[in-house]
DNA sequence: GTTACTTGTTAGTGAGTAGTAACATGCCAG
DNA sequence: CTGGCATGTTACTACTCACTAACAAGTAAC
């Protein structure tokens, strides 16, 4: 027999439908994914999903939340000891290599799309004031440079979701031009702080 | 008898339509609203949806399209005769007081997160492109300053979506600190152009 | 090898879904 | 005032959905 179809600690199982999940989530969204195809694609019944997860809102947010934090500590280790501009030129080059893997940048866009739900919001609030602090504390720079660096990565999951990378004209070339972070810090708030 | 029950036209019926599916769409996204729910709010059977739009998602195309129209040509009504980064900054106040309404900024995001759908996808990437254009076109200025014009404008989409107006924290005062647009163009790309 | 427990399935519910076809209603031209 | 057309509804289909309860199967300890 080619499948093994053995039984897997809760833990492994939890671990594996997250996976998957991920994946479909990103595409379809909170509500253009269904616990079937999920369940299918984890080979086990789509009752057992709720077994687990308890829900499918409650199994969305999960999934989000990981995405978050898996682009959080990604930049977090990326920075490494630098600090100051150093740090965000090593975070931006990180979040731009995560190109190649969509799905936890489309993930953080099924998140802000889904707000709606103010148990998505509330997660996704959450998820996303640590990715500033996470920006803000390694960097030790100003909140408007935080907000440009935030900036261009809601940009990058937009062209993400747009497939850009395929599409060969002048103004997606132009979102996709790289920014010299040295400069990030010329550009100021109107309010002088 | 209070409902006047009148027919209507049937470009009236559409746009009535097309204003209640946007209101709905903007927080339900494609798959979250249904076009049961669009059909009541404007007071006539679902069937009747499909005769005048086909289907739903070309509903929601039309939806988001407008949404992007009438982005850009608030953004273009603003900068008027002015050009470089004068033109910039009456976009960019233009754009910002749309935060009252979040309607249309919604829809963009949901447009981005339907984006799996090749049509809707499609649709997408021409009105970004005409956003794109008609930025570039009018101020005159670089790539670079243009997408990081438009950056700023997807992370708004962002914070309308997570409702970052009720939030009262650091990380949320930091999301909002305005730019001044004067120094964006101290934003320079890796490649020198 | 039986007990106790965890992992998993079967089978179903009731509600909601997009989309269709056939019919009704109101309105205007002649 | 009537014929024809545009506006609208009724009634239905075939299906999918999230979620539940009750039961089965594997596994580990003793």
């Amino acid at each position: 027999m080619a499948t093994v179809s053995k039984k897997m600690t809760a833990d492994e199982r939890r671990a594996q439908i997250l996976a998957v999940a991920a994946e479909e989530f990103a595409l379809g969204g909170l509500h253009g994914t269904s616990t079937e195809t999920i369940a299918r694609r984890a080979e086990i019944t789509q009752a057992y999903v709720f077994r687990l997860f308890g829900s499918k809102k409650a199994l969305f947010i999960q999934v989000v939340q990981r995405a978050f934090e898996q682009l959080t500590g990604a930049m977090r280790e990326a920075a490494g000891d630098r600090t100051g501009l150093e740090a965000l030129s090593a975070m931006g080059l990180t979040y731009d290599s995560l190109l190649g893997d969509r799905t936890a940048l489309l993930l953080q866009l099924q998140g802000f799309a889904a707000a709606s739900e103010p148990e998505v919001r509330d997660a996704v609030r959450d998820s996303f004031a640590r990715m500033w602090g996470t920006v803000a504390d390694t960097t030790g720079l100003e909140p408007v440079t935080v907000k440009s660096f935030l900036a261009f990565g809601m940009l990058l999951n937009n062209s993400a979701a747009l497939e850009l990378r395929d599409v060969d004209e002048p103004w997606a070339l132009g979102v996709r031009t790289r920014i010299q972070p040295g400069l990030f810090t010329h550009i100021t708030s109107e309010t002088n702080q």
